[in-house]
DNA sequence: AGCACGCCGACT
DNA sequence: GTCGGCGTGCTC
């Protein structure tokens, strides 16, 4: 009897033991989706693992069913696919099932009914491509000479690319993509979550026409499906897209670039929590060709990993036509009295205004006012669920806007009056909303006030400060909509804005050649997250935001407002100095045992009822230090920076060992029996520790 | 992960 | 008296 062994995408680790009906025989391979009856569920649909005689099998064979079909005609996985599903599995601690529909984004879709009958898998070239240029800096030739070779040649060969801003990155890219498809290969080029800009895909379509596909996140069920089949039926030679169009089943594959590798959106979360920078770098391994890892601030796991001989390293120190970097100036607010826009950059932006030059504020904290609470007793919004406090937030009121469509990007003046009637408070933790109270809920008084300020409050007080101004406000809550990233990205370009104030999002990888003044209004909102990368996500925050301004002719300027003016973070982005940044910061992450030097996984234990998660999580805490390996360390158990979420109460150990032993330390928790009403969630080398 | 089976509260 | 809460146990 002809047995296959399959997979589903559940949290048990086992495979399941089907006959294969003669019928099938013939045509079925390992990789193939199949429809198969799963317990109460008629047609679950499962991936063959491998096909054997029923001879090996822990399951008796009067007892198991037949398959119920195939759901495609071809195996959807490769072997390599498989293989890279069982290294996703072990890495990141979850069962085969749920790496190998990890490792297939259509994983569950059905083929729809009628055949899918494609074309040109995307239009036209679009309208700002640049041309191929003709001569390269000293630097991108360079750098050029190093990896064309091994793209040209094939074989695994992992690099780290460390470029300066505006060193010409983009262009290195388009060169080895273009040198794979001439040697009949295709290319991947990865890019995190909300990175890929209108020019980054225009330059693509320009260079490479058809064959280019974009894999969005926003992309519906129906048209994932049809890039999945143009994919692997070889109509792709160039895929773009974030962390999952890394598994996109492009035939031949000969490059895999990750752009701005040190990007935390390249970690799952959700399982499998995998990290594309280590799939990339695994599936280049199995398919034998070259990774190429870029970034201006390179990850400490990537620069280790390349002083360790893991990654070769090439460097693009200087910036395309010697454009000087821009001036940076570092106001120290402790000495400003008053408010929280310095005189330095009231005066900036004035000057910027008048001389007809955009400015770019930075704020990372969405929303009006990130604190609500009564005057009188002392009352604070915070979220039923998750205990944090609310931010309020100013609603457009019905009617306000004569057309809905452009709500999100307004320029009109809707000034900065505060009015409660026309707020919301919400969760920036579950989106939970309620309505602004008109009085204290707890004590009845009329005296609800704020306090703290987000980028809707920053933009009334601009409106007020410059009435003339063309004010952008940029952030999650704007481009909630499909098309409005690309319309703010358009106002930009078309100098129909002055300001823009904005969240994280701008900071990363767009081009606006007007911006000559560049302003971080809270230098260090990042420094104060508690967690062992604060220093490290400072620092590249303000070393964007510097790079994001004077990228046109006239050169510019950035502030950093800071109370920390001391600080090796800010210190080093005032000289754009990342050597200086990275020596301190591996020296305080060998010192403290922090990766690279370490790896870590943070257990999360959650139960309804806070008692039992704390139980539950020492009775693991104790189970753990009675078998952890020399070196290697179980810390806590801590409530978990988000210790109240949706309802429930979760606790925190984090695992620390060095890298040689973490691999066996790892593998201890399956034999942990998690007990009833506890949930325990394992993210293995976590890129936050929440 | 689902989904069914199985034992205790507030409604027609 | 039922409808339904979600604890727990199983899926070839």
């Amino acid at each position: 009897m002809l047995v296959s062994e399959i997979v589903f995408p559940i949290h048990i680790d086992k495979s399941f033991d089907y006959a294969v009906p003669d019928a099938l025989a013939e045509r079925i391979k390992p990789g193939h989706r199949v429809l198969a009856p799963f317990g109460s569920r008629r047609a679950e649909v499962g991936v063959v693992l491998r096909l054997h005689d029923g001879s090996g099998s822990s399951f008796p064979l009067e007892k198991i069913k037949p398959l119920a079909s195939l759901l495609d005609p071809e195996p959807a996985l490769t072997l390599e696919d498989l293989a890279l599903a069982d290294w996703m599995a072990k890495r990141t601690f979850c069962s085969r099932g749920e790496a190998v529909f990890g490792v297939l984004p259509v994983g569950r879709m059905r083929p729809p009914k009628r055949s899918v009958v494609s074309s040109a898998v995307r239009e036209s070239p679009a309208p700002y491509g640049a041309p191929r240029p003709e001569t390269f800096t000293a630097d991108q030739a360079s750098a050029l000479d190093r990896l064309l070779p091994a793209v040209r040649s094939g074989g695994f060969a992992p690099f780290l690319l460390q470029g300066v801003n505006a060193s010409g990155k983009t262009e290195i890219y388009l060169h080895l993509i273009e040198a794979a498809l001439e040697s009949g290969r295709t290319a991947i080029l990865l890019v995190p979550e909300i990175g890929l800009t209108p020019q980054t895909e225009a330059h693509l379509c320009a260079r490479f026409g058809a064959g280019v596909a974009v894999w969005h996140s926003a992309l519906s069920a129906g048209e994932r499906w049809k890039l999945w089949q143009n994919a692997r039926a070889g109509r792709v030679r160039v895929i773009a897209g974030p962390r999952s169009a890394l598994f996109l089943p492009l035939p031949k594959p000969g490059l895999i670039v990750l752009d701005e590798e040190h990007d935390a959106s390249y970690k799952n979360d959700s399982t499998p929590r995998y990290h594309a920078r280590d799939a990339a770098l695994e599936k280049g391994r199995l398919y034998g060709c070259p990774v190429v890892l870029g970034s201006a601030t390179p990850s400490m796991e990537s620069l280790q990993a390349s002083r360790d001989g893991r990654l070769t390293p090439v460097r693009m120190p200087r910036r395309v036509a010697d454009r000087p970097f821009p001036k940076v100036a570092i106001v120290d607010m402790r000495k400003e009295k008053g408010w929280y826009m310095s005189d330095a950059l009231v005066n900036g932006l004035r000057d910027r205004l008048s001389k007809g030059e955009q400015s770019m504020l930075l704020l990372n904290r969405r929303g009006f006012a990130t604190r609500v609470l009564c005057k009188v007793c002392g009352w604070e919004a915070q979220c039923p669920n998750c205990r944090v406090n609310l931010v309020s937030h100013k609603e457009t009121a019905p009617g306000e806007k004569k057309d809905p469509s452009s709500e999100e990007l307004d320029f009109g003046g809707t000034g900065n009056r505060f009015s409660p009637g026309a707020s919301s408070l919400r969760c920036h933790t579950c989106d939970h909303r309620e309505d602004f109270p008109n009085r204290c809920p707890s004590c009845r008084g009329e005296v609800v006030s704020f306090s703290g300020r987000g980028t809707q409050r920053v933009e009334g007080d601009l409106r007020l400060l410059f009435p003339n101004a063309r004010i952008l406000r940029w952030d999650r809550d704007t481009t909630q909509k499909k098309a409005s990233h690309e319309r703010a990205f358009r106002a930009m370009r078309s100098n129909e804005v002055d300001i823009v104030i904005g969240t994280q999002m701008i900071a990363q990888g767009l081009d606006f050649p007007r911006v000559t003044l560049g302003g971080v209004l809270d230098a260090d909102s990042a420094l104060r997250f508690p967690d062992f990368r604060a220093g490290e996500r400072a620092f590249r925050l303000l070393s964007q935001v510097a790079g994001r301004v004077g990228r046109g002719d006239v050169s510019g300027e950035v502030i950093l407002q800071t109370r920390h003016p001391d600080h090796y973070a800010v210190k080093a982005a005032e000289t754009f100095d990342y050597d200086a940044f990275s020596e301190n910061e591996l020296a305080f992450r060998r010192e403290m045992g922090y990766p690279p030097f370490a790896r870590l996984a943070s257990l999360l234990l959650r139960a309804k009822d806070d008692g039992r998660a704390e139980k539950s999580a020492e009775t693991l805490m104790r189970f753990l230090e009675d078998r952890l390996p020399v070196g290697a360390q179980a810390l806590g158990p801590a409530p978990a920076f988000h210790h109240h979420r949706e309802g429930s109460a979760q606790w925190q150990i984090i695992l620390k060992a060095p890298p040689d032993s973490f691999d066996r330390t790892l593998p201890l928790l399956k034999e942990y029996d998690v007990p009833a009403g506890v949930s325990l969630t394992v993210d293995v080398d976590p890129e936050d520790l929440a």
